[in-house]
DNA sequence: ACGTTAACCTAACAATGTTAGGTTTGTGTC
DNA sequence: GACACAAACCTAACATTGTTAGGTTAACGT
């Protein structure tokens, strides 16, 4: 009897396109305008009905962040595995995240808790996974373009966070209007040069000198 | 006669106890907690009172904003007048600003829309002023900094965006709960040394190599 | 003394997330 | 084939948000 199967199908189905409306309605009108009653209006179903699949619009919320969480690191393996290079991986890797955040803003806002969204508190798990997962794959890189003395799990985890916070400094003070748009285009090359002198000096630095007090 | 001038100042006084009570709710309970039935309960008043002093929940926030700014520029400023070397400038004014996200993290919040606030759209004006006085702050120092062939006012602007990008993504990450807090003791100096190695190769880069392809 | 005005309040509005409770419809069972 | 059951879905309503309408009071200027 397939009859479960189909249902469950619907059930997925129903899913989907609860998803995909709040994603559309943000896409064209801002997180703001993503509302209970907007989507269901969207997918033609009375508002309580989409209870029935979520337990809470935050839920829903969460569940569209995994979802673009997941395009993201496909974006990233992608732009990995598009060449052999470490270095030339690293700049791959950076220009695909570039390229995400401005082929699909909305989601990249909620995944990172810009535009007004903030799906998880701080403290909260709900997508700690997908955070290290994403530092995980810069790690990996990484490691191949540093020289075994600066590859301590520590020091490579925090040249990974330098690099991300770059990008996603960037990310956030235009999206935010705290910087001009214009600066926008210009932004990837001039991370990207950035980027080049962090790893050069990381290159030719030498090793841990995390404990040297700061009155030199 | 003292009439108008008393007048204004209870106005004055009136508007202050509303930022206040305001910027009090949201270091205590985060800034979904600020509402305008929860300030009027804070100063005693009723709701709609609220309502003759800003035209606009809107316009509160951005007021909280605009003072917030003005408190961050200040401790820049002093940041900057606490030592004459140029480096140690820099190192003083990135130390200060850190320190201000930390001591005033809901502060900070309103001013760069973190934590689900946002307060003005992107292509809003309405703190454009003072994004721009903070970059100015950073290329005035940097100015003294590079050698005269790296200071063309595109490449002072593009280099201050990067220092404010490297520390506003640190921030926003961690505010975001997308890398573990226990990052955020280690960031400072973390993100001092990376400053320190961009600054360096900054100081040796040959200038104005903007327009040459990618594909060396 | 009196009209005006500003400050403040209660009551209410529309929009939000969410829940209660009922109806229908398809499913498995006797 | 009749029937209990469960799931899907709806209407109506709740509490909470920002905000407005309209009235009262008290202080001020004339």
């Amino acid at each position: 009897m397939g009859v479960k199967e189909r249902r469950d199908r619907e059930r997925l189905g129903m899913r989907r396109s609860i998803l995909d409306a709040a994603r559309e309605i943000a896409a064209h009108e801002g997180w703001h305008a993503v509302t209970i009653r907007r989507i269901a209006e969207v997918i033609e179903y009375s508002p309580p009905t989409i209870y029935e699949y979520f337990p809470s619009k935050e839920a829903l919320l969460v569940e569209v962040s995994h979802e673009a969480f997941g395009l993201l690191l496909a974006d990233l393996r992608a732009a990995r595995d598009a060449t052999p290079d470490p270095r030339e991986r690293l700049r791959s890797m950076v220009a695909a995240y570039w390229a995400f955040v401005w082929k699909h803003p909305e989601l990249y806002q909620v995944i990172s808790g810009l535009g007004g969204v903030n799906v998880c508190e701080p403290g909260d798990e709900c997508l700690h996974t997908e955070g290290t997962q994403v530092a995980e794959l810069f790690r990996e890189v990484l490691q191949t373009i540093l020289p075994p003395a600066n590859r301590t799990a520590e020091d490579l985890e925090s040249k990974v966070i330098v690099i991300w916070s770059l990008f996603h400094g960037f990310t956030a003070l235009l999206m935010a209007g705290r910087i001009p748009m214009e600066a926008r285009d210009r932004a990837l090359e001039l991370g990207q040069q950035a980027l080049g002198d962090l790893v050069s000096a990381w290159q030719a630095e030498r090793p841990a000198q995390h404990e040297i007090s700061a009155d030199s």
